[in-house]
DNA sequence: ATGAAAGCGCTAACAT
DNA sequence: ATGTTAGCGCTTTCAT
């Protein structure tokens, strides 16, 4: 019984055309509803086609017409921490982009990739899967990315926009978004407020730039002690935190650049007893689904998650049209909620 | 410049050929490491591949080997109510299904279909895309899915094992899930225990059969009024449980069939100024990374997440190769945290 | 060890 | 309105 399924041969124009009475091109035609053939003819193949599950072998038919409707879309993993697809931004980001491609009728490639050799990325469309890629995640690729850029790959990054940048990125307002986050911390009275975000990563520096800003502009000075540089991975955030705490360095806020890292702090501030928001506001970044049923509520920076799916699609498929397109900065929008109600 | 980047003719096998001065088919035996080639031959042709980036053109290759390494990850989505890929045990699922694949040399293609027509699914194997579909979800479809398995196609669902099932299936054991969360609660000394879901569902239904068996066990009986049967969404849970509440109809504690489904819950009740754990206890299911997040950290049932995406994928590709595979039920696990803290 | 030629399933001139 | 034929980029006999 091994491959009795492997047996089954598949159906193609030429049973078809035998079984209609017609040759192959007046099936071809009449499936790709062509006026070249009677409507007579053309009923009747169909509905031939149709009873017998009939459909045309895509792959054949792209060789001939090279009129693929394929994208990538690509996830860079770290084969050093061996982490897996699993932040839910980035799960959501995959949703959201399924969406808007199967909306434009186009069908979605998902892969990992080792995020040191992207050019693995490259293959994809070399070799005719995909006509383009959208990655998720810059990064700390940015040459790379260049390289690949300078090979005209049609690709589109979702992350932030750098200086000397060959390629498209699509991405939320990070300094903005950083901006506001830390000058409602500030409004509520806090004046040690921890940073929590390598920003090593572009998108995290830009909301570290924010997050300078603020204070600059309150007038607070910056305290190195209280910037935090861990990747966006919850158990080195809680040893992170876990250690601040404990080294008695003096905070009454934290900012933190995902709602994971945000969620685990919250975790780790129960632990060590110390209130939020009374003592300690919190806000997050991304407003994940679980934002709103944390507890407490959290306060955080809402990355327009739908609408980013329609833009990097919308872009990608512009490159491919051999357009310019611009890097985009989407707004991002603060929704404040209990993990930093005003204090006293 | 509109179509600059498609003018940029893509490399193939007779360019290499020229440029080394050898015929296609010599090429091609040195890129697939045929012995029939002589070494410095195989060399030359794959450095010279190499420096010009060349790749197989993989539509040829398939077409030519019929031999396509394509899976289907399809989610039914409902029509009616608009519902996008969202829940994120569904994501996390589809992450996982992307590791498995990966893993074992596969690629994915994800993909929305329409529930009630899940014959779409059908055309991605039919028209040669993919050799295999992962269906995320049984629903309703249980006729649709059977019908497809009459069609000889190769197919996996997640969900759970039904009478007269003539396709395979992976789940997790959703009888015994229903059977602990209730048991637990009822442990903890809760006699009238609100069951959210929808039964319609066979996943649903037979988490209830737990349900209703650990009740049983107990000698506690069933009370109709606090089975709410609304789907996986928040909404609808929302009102829901907020009507129950305002009811006043009496309960102890909540088995909820989704995490999301719990969170929600867990809101409605801290809005009605119920006290969870102390008044109201409350299991969810699947351990989304969420729960131990929450607040309190929420009881649930864990599903063995990568393990499902392995089993899927190994059973998937068991089908392919014509075996005939019996539906698997994966052990659940019952995560105890503080949303059900043992009272008084 | 290499090349010439046929063919994978389809579409589109070019006939008729 | 329909059939005949060439060819999409590749692999693989079959020849040399």
């Amino acid at each position: 019984m091994k491959s009795s399924a492997a047996e089954k041969k598949r159906l193609q124009m030429a049973d078809i055309a035998r079984l209609a009475g017609v040759s192959v091109s007046t099936v071809s035609r009449a499936l790709s509803g062509s006026p070249l053939v009677s409507r007579e003819t053309r009923e009747r193949v169909e509905e031939l086609a149709r009873s017998l599950d009939y459909a045309i072998n895509v792959g054949a038919q792209n060789l001939r017409l090279k009129n693929n409707r394929t994208i990538a879309v690509v996830i860079p993993y770290d084969k050093v921490s061996r982490q897996h697809i699993s932040d839910p931004f980035f799960l959501a980001m995959v949703g959201s982009l399924a969406d808007a491609l199967t909306e434009r009728g186009f069908d979605m490639l998902l892969s990992r990739v080792d995020a040191e050799s992207l050019d693995a990325a490259a293959r994809v469309i070399g070799s005719g899967v995909a006509i383009g890629v959208i990655l998720i995640g810059q990064w700390r690729h940015h040459d790379q990315l260049n390289r690949l850029a300078a090979r005209k790959l049609p690709f589109v990054v979702w992350g932030t926009q750098i200086a000397q940048q060959l390629y498209c990125t699509v991405g939320g307002d990070n300094q903005g978004g950083g901006l506001a986050a830390t000058r409602h911390l500030l409004g509520q009275g806090a004046r040690r407020i921890v940073f929590v975000g390598d920003h090593q990563l572009p998108e995290v520096e830009q909301r570290y730039q924010g997050y300078r800003d603020a204070l600059a502009a309150a007038g607070v000075a910056l305290d190195p002690a209280l910037v935090l540089p861990v990747p966006f991975d919850a158990d080195q955030a809680r040893a992170a935190v876990m250690q601040l705490c404990r080294s008695g360095t003096d905070f009454d806020a934290v900012f933190a650049c995902s709602d994971v890292l945000a969620a685990t702090t919250m975790q780790v501030l129960h632990q060590c007893g110390r209130a939020v928001p009374d003592e300690v506001g919190v806000v997050g970044y991304d407003d994940i689904s679980w934002a709103s049923h944390a507890s407490p509520p959290l306060t955080t920076v809402r990355q327009p998650i739908e609408r980013a799916g329609l833009e990097l699609v919308d872009a990608l498929l512009r490159i491919i049209d051999g357009e310019t397109v611009p890097p985009r900065t989407l707004p991002v929008e603060l929704v404040v909620r209990a993990s930093t109600r005003q204090r006293g």
